[in-house]
DNA sequence: GTTAGCACTCCTTATTGCTGAGTGCTAATA
DNA sequence: TATTAGCACTCAGCAATAAGGAGTGCTAAC
């Protein structure tokens, strides 16, 4: 693990991790021998070969074969070989966010685009986070026995819920709730909520205490942790276009994946455990989700001013094109955080 | 075309068909001559397989092979031979609709539900319908320059669309403005609300007109032709437990065409189109989707009380079990009546 | 009208042989 | 000592060939 490669096996190893991330076939001596500006021979690039291979960086996938990169090449060269295009601000093509419009459409328009700029799979999260704040409640009577909550919060992320009542409630009532619950909410992060404010505005509800409480539960509930992030992908088919994915099972397994999103959602959950607030890159059997052994999975964060977070995701196979994954991620990312952040 | 076929032929081909519908395999002489109660030989049902055959029923994949069902054999097929097993209340399984839930959810676990049941790719569409009845409009303000407008309409349909406005405006405005929307448009079909409608509520709105203007614009665009209907889906992976549709290109453009949604969309309109309420069938070419020539689509309209109406579908290769198909949908039909009208 | 029999077709699968890309090793070279 | 040329060897991929088998169409007999 800890031997020091030297500088001539990292040319090599890069030379070969960029050729096969073009052509997905296994390369051999002679290419990198002509490829690279080393000016050394096959054979010698053959010795060194073995050694990259015997140190596991690299691997036949039978006698005779050249080269492809093994998980552990693929992580040596996202972290070290890979060079990071700073600089250029790439702007991503076609991305017009329209309007302040609902946020549900800002994102499903991002990873559309993201997915037909990559040709990757990509998913998007909707943002999340226990610190975002109220903006406003809004109960509104909508049959005899049923009441609709809307609830609106920052970044116009807005949730409906239709409430049961057990029991007719009239119209001043509602009144009196909506009252009730705007002035003592708004403007509250989350966590803020606590059993002692719940227990409060119980009491103040007097005689419909009993009605408060499912409204509040409801309420409370909806919000604070809405149990599963909402997940929107594009661009699953991409696939296709990668031979070592497309066999039928394999395919099958990994677009169910995406239409099921349970999967994702485990993805998102573990992207945001960890504390780096960059992007990751899970190569293989890095990946928290078991169907994509086959792939590489790139995320990012996105933040929402108040805490509230998401994640944006690439999902392809290991030989992709790191470097604009990434760099586009990290523009995206960006992008994502004015859009958001300019509309207070 | 129209030859009438003899009783004998009609058994022929119905047996041709229900054996190709279960193994996919084209189907031989010998296999019709014990799998039929006719005690033939085989050398009689060449010669009647030959005779259909040229009718156009059925074909040969090539010389020395067996016989599979043309599009015309199925249409006849689903025409005239299948029964319809109207008797049996086939209860679909595990369809356990929990609660009044917003019907989002609602017809997400139908369509995940029908596609486990029958292992085809299924989709379906919110209700959609001009003689929709409002329930009642809300509009509240969401921060200095955006209102919130939240619609429900019967059956718990609820739409919410930022609406942006050019300069402030008060909370009595506001509470106006609700007054005025709800009292003139709740009960209203959509139909009603008309030009003559819409002028007097903007003269009645006064000074700010201008702003009702915008607000009724939207209102009204949002609901009367809520230009696309949304659609969900399910189960679009099983088509890969059908060979003949799952080499990867097929298999890419018909999961696209169920991520995209687009063409699902004019599948809609012309099942809507279609004065018939019952059950349609296309088979292969019939199909008004491009990608799905290959495959069979059923459909089935469902009510909403009100003239609203939504619809169901089935997409799965040619040789899909039509009879279960047509019944399942006939059934589900019923149910999603039954849990949308119970409640008024 | 029905059936048995037979020649024929042609898909499928397995076998074989060949080619070419690529390796590993050894011996010669700088 | 590091590099290189040369050569024998391996093996996937491909094409050509052969064997097997399912199924047909036709003819002649029942």
């Amino acid at each position: 693990m800890g031997e020091e490669l030297s500088e001539r096996k990292r040319k090599i190893l890069h030379a070969i991790i960029q050729n096969y991330l073009e052509t997905g076939e296994p390369v051999g001596s002679r290419t990198i021998s002509k490829y690279t500006d080393l000016n050394l021979s096959s054979a010698t690039i053959r010795n060194e070969m073995s050694d990259l291979e015997e140190l596991g960086y690299i691997v036949q996938p039978h006698t005779s074969a050249g080269r492809i990169p093994s998980d552990k090449g693929y992580r040596l060269y996202v972290d070290e070989l890979m060079q990071e295009k700073e600089d250029e601000i790439a702007e991503i093509r076609d991305l017009m966010i329209e309007r302040t419009d609902k946020m549900e459409n800002v994102l499903k328009q991002v990873v559309r685009v993201l997915a037909s700029n990559t040709n990757y799979a990509t998913m998007i999260s909707v943002p999340q986070g226990t610190s975002n704040r109220l903006k406003f409640i809004q109960l509104s009577r909508v049959s005899e026995l049923q009441l609709l909550a809307v609830v609106v919060a920052e970044g116009n992320l807005i949730r409906n819920k239709i409430i049961e009542l057990e029991e007719g409630m009239n119209d001043e009532t509602i009144l009196k709730l909506n009252l009730l619950l705007n002035t003592n909410l708004n403007g509250l992060q989350i966590a803020e909520i606590n059993f002692g404010l719940i227990a409060k505005l119980k009491e103040q509800a007097g005689i419909h205490s009993g009605v408060v409480a499912t409204v509040l539960d409801e309420v409370a509930k909806m919000i604070e942790f809405e149990e599963e992030p909402e997940i929107y992908t594009s661009g699953a088919t991409n696939i296709f276009k990668y031979p070592e994915l497309s066999d039928s099972t394999r395919a099958s397994e990994l677009i169910s994946a995406f239409e099921e999103k349970k999967q994702l959602v485990e993805l998102v959950k573990d992207t945001m455990d960890e504390e780096n607030t960059g992007i990751q890159v899970y190569i293989g059997d890095e990946s928290p989700i078991q169907n994509m052994k086959d792939c590489s999975v790139v995320t990012a964060t996105y933040q929402l001013g108040n805490g509230m977070q998401g994640t944006i995701g690439i999902i392809g196979p290991k030989r992709m094109d790191y470097e604009n994954v990434v760099d586009s991620l990290k523009t995206l990312k960006t992008q994502l955080d004015n859009i958001f952040n300019k509309k207070t």
